[in-house]
DNA sequence: TAGATTGTTAATCGATTAACAATC
DNA sequence: TAGATTGTTAATCGATTAACAATC
């Protein structure tokens, strides 16, 4: 029984202690306490113990994580200790820039072909990678073992693509599209789209002064 | 007392509500019930009315909601009935592509602006914007009553950038580098690190048969 | 040893879902 | 009227936080 009931919030949180610790280990900090990596992160402390212990006993008692053996232990609960490839579709501005960032390279999560059903955009060079046609997308995850597809068309194409790269094999979705995917229960989805994240920040404005009438009001 | 405790989880589903909505504006749908939405969006209805019903009465007894009146009310609520000004500082990759896209502008938000700290960015031309040194920042964000800052520049300088933005008056910042940004209260801040996300999505997919250890094995 | 910090249980808090009277 | 669906209260569920014994 692997990993049975853990919440999304918790496996959320594992990427930012992640992050947090690797930025420890470049300043050279060989230990760090749940305190600690609570005030980098603004999270409770007891939180991020019982984060960690779902997984094992990583720390001491009395003395705190050790943070490369740390780093190690939530790459592997993560599976990141392993390559993981991915696809991405839809060679627009977004998806050219993802191909370049390439940040998460470090984390064993590469960007290995790029697809689109735009004929213009075919045959054209990122990085050393060639823009491939959508009807060489199933062998092509074949052939790479690819196990992530991450989705940057525009939100009119997206269940399209979804459908096909579920057909081809992969077991994950990264979906930058504003759009609701429907897919198979063999595959999960996350959405990255921040057009939510922008519109919500706008509800945190101050209203303008001019601006009073009260329709949102709430009382209680 | 204007919008008061209001849950974060309520607020980050509105932009969702007002995706799903346009659409079916879009398909010339009158008129939809909670249950429709509900199922477009993989949501309980239940949660859906209640959400709703935190700023007012918007449905209609044995009939459902009014779309394009919905998505007036929820347009609203968000403060997306009046334009609100962004800058971007990063002119890179992602943040051209940002600047590209500009889907946002239909709910009246829109990058007027964008800064780079690198000489060799200054001056370059994205669509009709010049980029800006940061020199400029404060006087512009005054200039064109910019409120909201993206923040698209390494994780290294997220933080500076951030003061500058908190410096020169903006209200919210959306920041897509992987970095926990200190701001003062009075300016929010959301995340869009989409690494995030992606690193998440590893952990549910399938160990390879090989690596048979249980290291993370959970037993309750 | 004394001080610090974990792992874990219990208490609290908040969010989601169910149920139903009101009513179109 | 009968059927449908809202707004809202109550019940449930789950996640966060506090507290503390164990122990380095």
């Amino acid at each position: 029984m692997k990993q049975a009931k853990i919440s999304e919030a918790v496996v959320r949180r594992l990427p930012l202690y992640l992050q947090a610790l690797n930025e420890l280990l470049r300043s050279d900090v060989q230990t760090v306490s749940s305190q600690e990596l609570g005030r980098k992160l603004d999270l409770n402390p007891a939180q991020i113990r019982k984060d960690l212990a779902y997984f094992g006993e990583f720390g001491r008692k009395g003395i705190g994580y050790d943070v490369s053996y740390l780093i190690g232990k939530i790459r592997h609960i993560l599976k990141l200790d392993r390559n993981i490839n991915v696809a991405l579709v839809g060679a627009g501005n977004l998806g050219q820039a993802l191909c370049n960032y390439n940040r998460y390279s470090r984390d064993n999560m590469k960007i290995v072909a790029v697809f689109d059903a735009h004929p213009d955009k075919i045959g054209m060079m990122i990085n050393t990678m060639r823009v491939q046609p959508m009807e060489e997308l199933k062998q092509t995850v074949e052939a790479l073992q690819i196990r992530i597809g991450i989705i940057t068309v525009p939100a009119s194409a997206a269940q399209t693509v979804a459908d096909q790269l579920a057909e081809a094999g992969v077991e994950g979705i990264l979906n930058f599209a504003p759009a609701i995917l429907k897919v198979p229960p063999n595959v999960r989805v996350h959405h990255a789209d921040f057009t939510t994240e922008l519109l919500s920040l706008a509800y945190y404005l101050e209203r303008n002064a001019e601006d009073g009438d009260d329709d949102d009001e709430v009382v209680d």
